[in-house]
DNA sequence: TTGCTCCTCACGTCACGTGAGGTGGC
DNA sequence: TTGCTCCTCACGTCACGTGAGGTGGC
């Protein structure tokens, strides 16, 4: 199939179709009087590049997309994308104040706020691998919404960004990063989201949660003590990022920073410290 | 003051600088030797148009910003940022589905929904003036984020574009746009948005309005037969609306169209209809 | 004279769009 | 031969970045 057949199934124009050649993103044949003869599958490459670049990737982007077969790539590309969502999100309430009559000078000191939460959660999601970067990444996001305006946040943003950059790269054994990438492979972002919201949810209502969750509760910390949990896999991660936290800083530095920076993940550990004792509590009392 | 300590104090480089010399968004006066001598007036217009910048508008978009005195430039790109912030999100939940696993073809086509329903906000926004067009633009972009699937949705997304692309300018006189610039200045998209969800609850629950608000009904339906009404500029707005919806196809194409295209807008109408009859049996027990 | 600042080109970026000019196929 | 398609340059876009090469100021 020639060029203009081609530009009319995928809807692309040549000039289009010809950049990607140019990128190496199709190779169609080419015949002996130079011209390039499409097949089924580079029309189905060039569908996906169409789809592709409408969701807003890169050609750069789209290549490592066709590259990754276990959909890694595309996992990180859809957070990055969730993450700029949000500081768009962020900058548009600007934009609504200033269109409102608030001063250039305000809008400016916040707008550097803005940016200096995002480059957190920037370097979150570059600091920690597959998954686990992603999760941890809109963990904190959700508390990174917060103007920076005292000295004491300023240290600790500083001194946050001095940890991510000096945290050496954390790398599962090959076994355990196959093991989380298969078993993370249909959480979704929204999922994910999800997740994180039914936790501050019930990390805010602690006494709800128990007692909807009594059961479970019980049974995942008798899970936590068997022998089957300490031989499986998660055990395994789990105790290799206690580690790594442990020697790297995290514990003792990012932790601690972070609860200077954000007032509302400052309380949210609070109540996370708060449902900690009632389980305890809980535990107590059925012992 | 010269470039290098512009440059410092503005945060900006030279050549981002000289750049807003060349598109004659700053003119700073010219020494003999060539230099470029940057006033106070200077460095104010560059902190706000690194403001603008980082907030995403474009060299012309921030020309016209501040070619326009009373804000209501700004106010369209506020909203046409919106939209494409909302455009962007329903983009970011494909990527999550296709991250997940979904099929490019299906993600082909819900794109091309996405596609359509911005045409319609967008023209809307292009159709209607000012506050008015802001406002119906706003409201529709609440019922625009469903899939067209079907051959009626289709046509019915054909007849919307026909009618928005022919129907007339709507202008109303000098001192009825001043009027209404002045009256909506101070109301944000937020603030729009947060009228447009309470209108929906409103006529969602239409008991629970009525209840709360009977007073307050009474009066003002009492109000648009006062006289004090009738020769107020809202009046006069709202007779010079209704004749041009009247004249131009607006209840006779746009809404049934509507109606069609959107089961959302439909089931709007079907709730305002019910609204409509119960402050009627209001009215007439009350009478 | 030295080291610094200032100036003006000129070319590169990214994902194509828009011709121009020449060839191939029927 | 005509009208169409195909090809390959080449230059333009947007908001600057990155030098290069030359001048001004102290």
């Amino acid at each position: 199939m020639l060029i203009t057949e081609t530009s009319k199934i995928t809807k692309l124009t040549k000039k289009a179709i010809e950049y990607y050649i140019e990128q190496a993103l199709v190779c169609p044949l080419i015949l002996e009087n130079g011209y390039r003869d499409f097949n089924d599958y580079d029309i189905e490459r060039l569908n996906r590049i169409a789809v592709l670049r409408k969701l807003g990737f890169s050609i750069e982007e789209i290549k490592e997309v066709f590259a990754d077969e276990n959909g890694e790539t595309l996992k990180k590309l859809a957070l990055q994308k969730e993450l700029t969502l949000q500081k768009e999100h962020a900058k548009n309430a600007l934009i609504d104040q200033l269109s409102s009559g608030k001063d250039y000078g305000d809008i400016s000191r916040e707008l550097k706020a803005i940016d200096m939460n995002t480059t957190i959660v920037d370097k979150l999601l570059d600091s920690f691998p597959g998954y686990y970067g992603r999760f941890i990444c809109l963990h904190f996001a959700h508390f990174l919404k917060e103007p920076i305006r005292t000295e004491e946040q300023l240290s600790a943003y500083e001194e946050i960004v001095d940890f991510l950059d000096k945290v050496p790269d954390l790398t599962f054994p090959k076994d355990l990063e196959v093991y989380l990438d298969e078993a993370t492979k249909d959480i979704s972002i929204n999922k994910m989201n999800e997740m994180i919201m039914n936790t501050q949810h019930s990390m805010r209502n602690p006494d709800e949660f128990l007692a909807e969750h009594e059961e479970f509760i019980e049974n995942y910390l008798a899970y936590k003590q068997s022998e089957e949990y300490k031989s499986s896999q998660v055990y395994h991660m789990s105790e290799m990022l206690k580690e790594f936290n442990n020697s790297n800083g995290y514990y003792d530095l990012f932790i601690p920073a972070m609860k200077r920076l954000s007032p509302s993940y400052s309380e949210y550990l609070d109540h996370i410290a708060l449902a900690n004792e009632k389980i305890n509590a809980l535990l107590h009392t059925d012992i």
